[in-house]
DNA sequence: CGTTTTTGACCGGCGC
DNA sequence: GCGCCGGTCAAAAACG
């Protein structure tokens, strides 16, 4: 990063500004996961199946497995799963009464590729603590421990949005229904130059 | 010290 | 009935 002077400030400005990203990449993430819930229950309610709970499925192209949306999560399992080497990581919504539920697993045939499903609708806001707090007021992460990554919750969604150079320069976002599987919507966005931007005008192309 | 992760055990559904 | 497999539980460890 900068490595002279004004190391202080350069680290507050780098946090601010990945806050913000973070933050708005965040907003995003949960617009289109209602929107796509909203859309999975009219698709339900036309088969005339019982409410279950929605899935969405969310393939990005990251080297950070954990595509923070602004919960909180807690771990509660790790699988392997047939057919895929990488394990899965289960997560629960840790706020009270909340049934979400997500996995987390890299592709088998794309080492570069993240799997994100997320299942249920959050019964409550974004916790305060981090969306007000991880704002403007950086330095509180939670509390997010990792196994081998520095980058974690509060890190990660900065890492997927800037992919190191060479790495991942698309990003391949689907979503999948519980009911029709066969019918994903895949949606393939090449970014050839700038990863980023591309990341966010394809994120708010969605909605 | 409270919270989260780790990880083996356990459970239920499904196909044979 | 049995075995496989995906998902969850829970005790212990790790972490801040």
């Amino acid at each position: 990063m900068c490595g002279t002077t004004g190391v202080g400030y350069c680290h507050e400005l780098t946090a601010v500004c990945r806050d913000i990203r973070r933050t708005a990449a965040m907003v995003i993430v949960r617009r289109i996961t209602r929107r796509i819930e909203g859309e999975n229950e009219d698709i339900s309610a036309a088969a005339g199946e019982s409410r279950t709970a929605p899935r969405v499925v969310i393939q990005t192209r990251s080297e950070i497995d954990i595509l923070d949306d602004g919960y909180r999560w807690r771990k509660y399992g790790q699988k392997v799963v047939k057919g895929n080497l990488n394990p899965r990581s289960y997560y629960k919504c840790t706020s009270l009464g909340c049934p979400v539920r997500k996995h987390i697993e890299r592709a088998s045939n794309d080492r570069s590729a993240v799997i994100t499903t997320y299942e249920g609708k959050h019964t409550h806001e974004v916790p305060p603590a981090r969306a007000t707090h991880s704002l403007i007021n950086k330095p509180h992460v939670p509390r997010d421990t990792t196994n081998n990554t520095p980058a974690n919750t509060n890190n990660s969604l900065q890492a997927s949005i800037r992919p190191n150079e060479g790495q991942s320069s698309n990003f391949n976002i689907g979503m999948t229904m519980r009911h029709n599987p066969m019918e994903s919507y895949m949606m393939n966005n090449q970014a050839k130059e700038e990863p980023r931007d591309d990341y966010y005008s394809f994120l708010e192309s969605l909605l």
